[in-house]
RNA sequence: GAGGGUAUAGCUCAGUUAGGUAGAGCAACUGACUUUUAAUCAGUAGGUCGCAGGUUCGAUCCCUGCUACCCUCACCA
């Protein structure tokens, strides 16, 4: 069936060829969006003109005439598409030459039906590519989540829904930008490709350069690199870029996936915790024009609504725990019986195991914006400890949606200390096989060694903040081209023997250029 | 990594109650139609029922394995 459909547009497409038309059209100039056009036609009414391009929707043939609809980045319009106008060209409408799905310029003169539906009547159409796969279903679009991740492509012209979600997800990362911009903060860029990836604990992807002869990380953080760039000098920077991480996919998880961090010297991480709310309020304000929006947390759950209006709630680790684990953290007693009572492991460190129960008992509370500072020492590596207060450290993390969306922290500028927490981090991570073989990045700690200055940092997981906004419950829904696996087929297969063969050649060629 | 679910025409979905090789709408094709907008009307064509085995006289349906995706959980942001 479908090689008939694609047989028959082929023969459509030399119908045309003997006609003398490219069916694969070339640059058009003058072309106005539909938005301003139905914009202007509001104004004016009388005699408008219009020359606009893009994809057919749906047609709709009455005899000699026939409406259709235009779809291009900033809207939709309606065509007329009449054989009195057009003469002889109007029969390879009536003919089906042209079909729902081809991409057109047309010109004319704009005008209302007997409905009142604004409508350009083609004067004249040039026809500027011809699809050979037929159009997903009209009125459904392309329901199948793996069709729509898989073909995106087709996704974004079948599903104004799903196009919205991305313009908005640009039109996030752009808000942040200037926000940042506006507060004097420096856009950088550091290394994707790490000798020692640092910064985050989480599997680094391993990839190797093979003219250095080196093995090399995607990076899971860009961090140990911002901040080197506050001892340089560059006293606010930030970063909107991807990290990698070789750990599990699921509904919030993308191997690759975009974050923020922003570092400002002479500040901490209540300046952070300030930072976060103007960004992601003003964020929501400016994508919805409100600062409430609708969010499903769950399958089995009704949406809720999140509020971002500022401020957000503030409270600490130790707060929120009493509050909802029912005892102090600092009762150790209780919280290794409860531990217990979990199934954990009990040999790990209390502090470990309260954050733990903290995971259990408190996250599953924490929907509205919340605030989550003065975490425990133990378990933030990088962070400084709080003045007079060495067992709590300066960070916070914002939960919306029971989700981690930010991450922030006084960061910790003396090089003796940091240099032991990296020593400390090491030695304790003998637990988990995984993590042997990690390094610690001297280079860093040499940059310490020159001064940094005192500093607050902030991480904010890009693709949550878009999920959020959008009311969008899965992440792969907002990332254009979401990591999936390969389909394997016959022709797959073929494929992979083929670059197999020819994989061997390629490679002795390039051994002899070397040499 | 564990458990559950889904896979039928290009798309959206029925269905085979309990095994006898499938159906609608849209899209396509032919025709009618000058104001529709999920256009309408008449007709035509289109399927290896995800892949590979097994049971059976016979499998899209039952069984086993595999693949992809979805959900829940674990790891993580």
């Amino acid at each position: 069936m479908e090689d008939e459909i694609r047989r028959k547009r082929l023969e459509k497409i030399e119908t045309i060829r003997e006609t003398g038309a490219d069916p694969y059209g070339r640059r058009v100039d003058g072309i106005e969006p539909i938005a301003d056009v139905l914009a202007r036609f509001e104004k004016e009414e009388e005699g408008v003109k219009a020359k606009v391009a893009g994809r057919l929707m749906s047609m709709r043939p009455h005899g000699n005439l026939t409406f259709a609809d235009l779809r291009d980045r900033t809207g939709r319009i309606q065509l007329g598409f009449h054989k009195k106008l057009l003469g002889d060209a109007y029969a390879y409408i009536k003919k089906k030459v042209i079909d729902p799905g081809d991409i057109v310029t047309v010109e004319g003169e704009v005008g209302r039906t007997k409905t009142g539906e604004v409508t350009v009547f083609p004067e004249s159409y040039v026809l500027l590519a011809k699809p050979l796969r037929p159009l997903p279903e009209k009125y459904h679009g392309l329901k199948d989540v793996e069709l729509r991740s898989r073909m995106r492509y087709v996704d974004l012209f079948a599903n104004p829904e799903s196009m919205e979600v991305f313009v908005k997800r640009t039109k996030i990362v752009e808000y942040m930008r200037r926000h940042l911009s506006g507060r004097g903060f420096l856009e950088v860029e550091t290394p994707m490709m790490q000798p020692i990836p640092g910064g985050a604990a989480a599997r680094p992807f391993t990839t190797h350069h093979n003219a250095l002869d080196i093995d090399l990380f995607l990076r899971v953080a860009p961090e140990l690199y911002l901040k080197r760039l506050l001892v340089g000098g560059m006293e606010r920077v930030f970063e909107i870029n991807r990290n990698f991480r070789n750990e599990g996919v699921d509904r919030s998880h993308n191997p690759e996936f975009t974050m923020l961090e922003v570092y400002e010297a002479y500040s901490d991480y209540r300046g952070m915790m300030d930072l976060t709310e103007a960004i992601l309020s003003g964020c929501a304000k400016e994508i919805n024009d409100d600062y409430r929006t609708a969010f499903q947390m769950s399958s089995d759950e009704e949406p809720v609504e999140i509020d971002f209006t500022p401020p957000f709630a503030r409270k600490t680790y130790d707060e929120l725990f009493e509050e909802h684990v029912g005892f102090p953290r600092a009762d150790e007693e209780a919280v290794r019986k409860k531990a217990d009572e979990q199934g954990e492991d009990l040999s790990l460190p209390v502090p470990v195991l309260a954050d733990i129960l903290f995971e259990i008992f408190v996250e599953v509370h924490l929907v509205q914006p919340t605030f989550v500072y003065d975490y425990p020492v133990e378990i933030c590596p990088l962070t400084k400890a709080k003045q007079g207060v060495p067992e709590i450290a300066e960070r916070f993390e914002l939960f919306i949606a029971r989700t981690e969306i930010a991450n922030a922290f006084t960061e910790l500028n003396d090089p003796v200390v940091q240099r032991q927490r990296f020593e400390d981090q090491l030695e304790g991570t003998g637990v988990d096989g995984e993590k042997a073989g990690k390094k610690i990045d001297e280079d860093f700690i040499t940059a310490l060694e020159y001064g940094m200055p005192p500093a607050g940092g902030l991480g904010i997981g890009i693709d949550r903040v878009v999920m959020l906004l959008c009311g969008v419950p899965n992440i792969r829904e907002v990332i254009l081209f979401p990591l999936l696996k390969p389909k394997e087929t016959a022709e797959t297969r073929i494929e992979s023997i083929e670059y197999g063969e020819i994989d061997l050649p390629i490679d002795k060629l390039n051994n002899a250029e070397e040499e």
